[in-house]
DNA sequence: GTTAGGG
DNA sequence: CCCTAAC
């Protein structure tokens, strides 16, 4: 990517730095991605927009494909700018104004970018992914938990590890708050300080084209994600298409920057889709006015995105505040879990129009999981699988009928698949909430009840244990080829463990006997996990 | 109905 | 994976 920016430094910090800076302001985290949203349901509410097909003239024609960039028309940014005080019934005001249909349709798509998609048009169907965001603040829930957690991964290391300073491992983790404070600002500094038509010569060398967008602001912010990108590509080479994809992504969320004061609008979430909603909006690159003919990046380049997944989170800050301008915002609810990898196949979700759009996030989800072990799928129609029939993988084939207890309802072994849907719905549900877990992430396997998942879980728990005890000494389980799930799953199984010991619960209400052995045990565990901490590959 | 835990 | 106790 084409970066000089003449005399203009930006001094990146590490994520380690990152992580202390943002140790000590706890509560002064500045949020990339809320610069650009201010709640992570404008961004799915934004993306689902984008996908609606009445509106696919409208993205078709604000999207220059030649260099897949996305602007708004001066026109349409005056409007849009107008479009805040439209909040509902635009359709009523368009017919007294005797507005066109065309017109009409542009004022709803701009008046949807205004309230991030507003719940008219986001005909969710399924009412238990609903969540009153106020009922949600009220409500303790493990993000509020796990706020300050890596975001890949959903792990607090930073807080659970005393002596996290010192280790020296490898941590690809970004914490939501870091290397957007500081740098940020000082770049930002130094664009305010820029004329136009400065700002313009520099987004031309820093993007590659010219803009006829004028807006400072707009320019400024393009900037900033440029710089962000800038350190990404520096580390992990980013293919041109990629770098296309980040292009469009920045000018789509851009826009945002049009608004200047938080939408007081009951916002509802689906808990479902945190990571997924980033897929689609990045996937508008690839798909919008590219019917048929993609933009060519492939699932490998895809996933030379940044690996530190920060990508994804400048775009999906849930529960980030925005204050005037690019000012300080806080977090109320702040961890959004980024996946391993991006991958490719199910971007076209946003031109699925028909249907529902709780299926559509599943079965992107679903793709994703896939993805992570489905690397090499040539048709890219894994994700139209459903969840549960994809258990031919790495450890179990020509397994699932290894035990030959009649007794057993299926003995169906566990795949990849399934364990990181496990590993997925822990993470997001912590340990016990099987049923919730096996709603929203085994809800098509008939075959594995929320009793099952709690029983995998333990198992996994006590593979990740024997694991390291192998470490030490003889990896029997390896030379048996009994045990082979992948480290990085029982590392993140016993990083799970750390936050969300198991049985707490019932630790909580047996008695003082029983809890003291019962908690020994599970204490190990997480003590084991705590002094293995500095060899834990976080990247899963 | 859900969960934990022993088997 | 089954079963049961506890909730």
């Amino acid at each position: 990517m084409q970066t000089s920016m003449d005399s203009f430094e930006y001094n990146w910090k590490t994520p380690n730095e990152s992580a202390k800076s943002s140790q000590r302001e706890p509560e002064q985290v500045v949020s990339a991605a809320s610069i650009y949203f201010a709640s992570e349901e404008e961004a799915i509410g934004v993306e689902q927009l984008f996908a609606e097909p009445e509106y696919g003239d409208i993205v078709d024609t604000l999207l220059d494909f030649n260099t897949c960039a996305f602007s708004l028309p001066e026109s349409y940014i005056k409007e849009f700018s107008a479009s805040e005080s439209v909040v509902t019934n635009s359709d009523c005001d368009a017919v007294q104004r005797g507005l066109s249909e065309e017109d009409k349709t542009r004022e709803k798509f701009l008046d949807g970018l205004s309230n991030g998609y507003d719940e008219n048009h986001c005909s969710i169907s399924c009412e238990d992914y609903l969540l009153d965001i106020e009922l949600e603040e009220e409500t303790p829930t493990l993000d509020d938990v796990t706020r300050d957690v890596s975001c890949i991964g959903n792990v607090n290391l930073e807080k659970k590890l005393a002596d996290s300073e010192q280790r020296n491992c490898d941590v690809h983790v970004l914490k939501l708050s870091d290397a957007s404070t500081s740098s940020d600002h000082d770049a930002l500094d130094k664009f305010e300080d820029m004329s136009t038509d400065k700002l313009l010569e520099v987004f031309r060398k820093m993007f590659g084209h010219q803009t006829s967008v004028a807006d400072k602001q707009w320019l400024e912010s393009h900037m900033i994600f440029g710089l962000e990108n800038q350190e990404m590509s520096d580390k992990n080479y980013i293919p041109p298409a990629c770098q296309n994809l980040l292009t469009v992504s920045t000018a789509f969320a851009s826009i945002f920057n049009f608004r200047t004061k938080p939408r007081v609008q009951q916002v509802k979430r689906r808990e479902h889709i945190q990571w997924n909603s980033f897929k689609c909006l990045s996937s508008a690159a690839e798909n919008v006015k590219c019917d048929g003919t993609k933009l060519g990046i492939s699932e490998q380049n895809l996933k030379c995105k940044p690996s530190r997944g920060g990508f994804g989170r400048r775009y999906y800050h849930r529960g980030a505040k925005v204050s005037q301008g690019l000012g300080k915002r806080n977090f109320q609810v702040g961890c959004i879990q980024i996946p391993p990898g991006l991958p490719i196949e199910e971007r076209l979700i946003r031109r699925e129009g028909h249907l529902s759009k709780d299926c559509r996030a599943i079965r992107a989800y679903n793709s994703n999981i896939h993805s992570a072990e489905a690397q090499d799928d040539p048709s890219g129609t894994l994700s139209d699988q459903s969840s549960d029939n994809s258990s031919e993988d790495d450890w179990t084939i020509g397994s699932e009928t290894r035990g030959t207890n009649q007794d057993r309802k299926h003995n169906k072994y566990w795949s990849t698949t399934e364990v990181l849907k496990l590993v997925e719905g822990v993470s997001k549900y912590g340990v016990g909430r099987w049923s919730d877990i096996k709603r929203m992430y085994f809800q098509s396997s008939v075959h594995r009840s929320p009793a099952d998942l709690k029983d995998k879980w333990r198992n996994l728990l006590r593979a990740s244990c024997r694991r390291l005890q192998s470490r030490r000494g003889v990896d029997a389980k390896k030379k048996h080829g009994v045990s082979r799930i992948p480290h990085e799953v029982l590392n993140r199984v016993r990083e799970l463990a750390v936050i969300y010991p198991y049985s707490r619960k019932h630790r909580t209400r047996i008695s003082p006997t029983a809890s003291l052995a019962s908690s020994s045990n599970v204490e190990s565990d997480s003590q084991l996990s705590m002094n293995e901490q500095n060899t834990l590959n976080l990247t899963y």
